[in-house]
DNA sequence: CATTTTTTGTTGACAGGTCAAGTAAGCTGC
DNA sequence: GCAGCTTACTTGACCTGTCAACAAAAAATG
């Protein structure tokens, strides 16, 4: 009973083949794991590195909570991974005016000229993801995720 | 500039909003997230135990490299989440004949009460997940999932 | 059969994520 | 102007996921 509906990177005959929630978690896992490895090598950066550079280089003078609130990590994870970024001089720490709580945080010229290479190679990468994709596909996935995201919140299924 | 794409539990303004991966990602631990509160909160057991749970029992005598061909889990947090669950009592070991590497494992009469118990929950869970999408999006929301599957394998992108 | 190879499972180590307590600075309202 | 609340960040504790080293048993090989 029940062989082989979707049988991409699955063991084979796996009970939860269409189990949505569980595709989803190997999917992500998978891009996630694809992504690290690839920052890792051109970069010796991490997936969390790459996203905080990227919005500290398109924010001026960002402060640490606006890095939380545009990437929705933990507070705890971004002042840490802050910690590692400014002693690996990609990203500098300055003190703001009537504010001694919170810091400006912009790119050293180390950190900016980073972003600059690697962007090129995570936009093809992007491309190369979504490529593989219609465009109406995209837009029923994108969709399909936020009723998804809209459908995660409830706590009970009367 | 560039407010609200899709604005679904999306900090506002966040430029991720239609970035792929990003969605994917924060989705994937919604759910996640929804899975594990409803199983601490109604049978105090974690995804990675309920999902073992379902394997073994629906799995003959299954041994833990069953469990891990079935989940796609790591063998040594499979071999670790085994030992709770056996403290726990919801799982039994036994010895199997011809191999002593190996024992075989049954769910106890309280993990196949709890299983009992608790799997009507998650198909209501499933239902009112899968049922806020017609059926066409599932199938292209599947079928999407595979197609990036593939792509995630991809380490150039020339 | 004895030796090598493979399989099976356990364990240790470590990065990543999440939660919550703690600290210091700023703000509010009397 | 100071008591109390809020905001911003830091830190600690803990849990998961991943990788690699290991030991024991079984299978393969010659």
């Amino acid at each position: 009973m029940s062989k082989s509906f979707s049988t991409v990177q699955d063991p084979a005959g796996s009970q939860f083949s269409r189990n949505l929630t569980y595709r989803l978690a190997r999917v992500q896992a998978k891009l996630n794991a694809q992504a690290s490895r690839l920052l890792t090598r051109e970069a010796g950066i991490s997936l969390t590195q790459w996203r905080m550079l990227l919005i500290i280089g398109s924010l001026k003078n960002a402060r640490l909570s606006d890095i939380v609130r545009e990437s929705a990590l933990d507070k705890g994870q971004v002042s840490r991974t802050l910690k590692k970024m400014v002693a690996d001089a990609l990203v500098n720490r300055e003190a703001i005016e009537n504010d001694q709580r919170a810091s400006g945080l912009t790119l050293t010229d180390k950190g900016q000229s980073l972003l600059t290479r690697i962007l090129p190679l995570m936009t093809k990468r992007r491309e190369h993801l979504t490529g593989s994709l219609a465009a109406i596909e995209l837009d029923v996935l994108f969709d399909a995720l936020d009723k998804l995201d809209i459908s995660a919140e409830a706590d009970e299924f009367p």
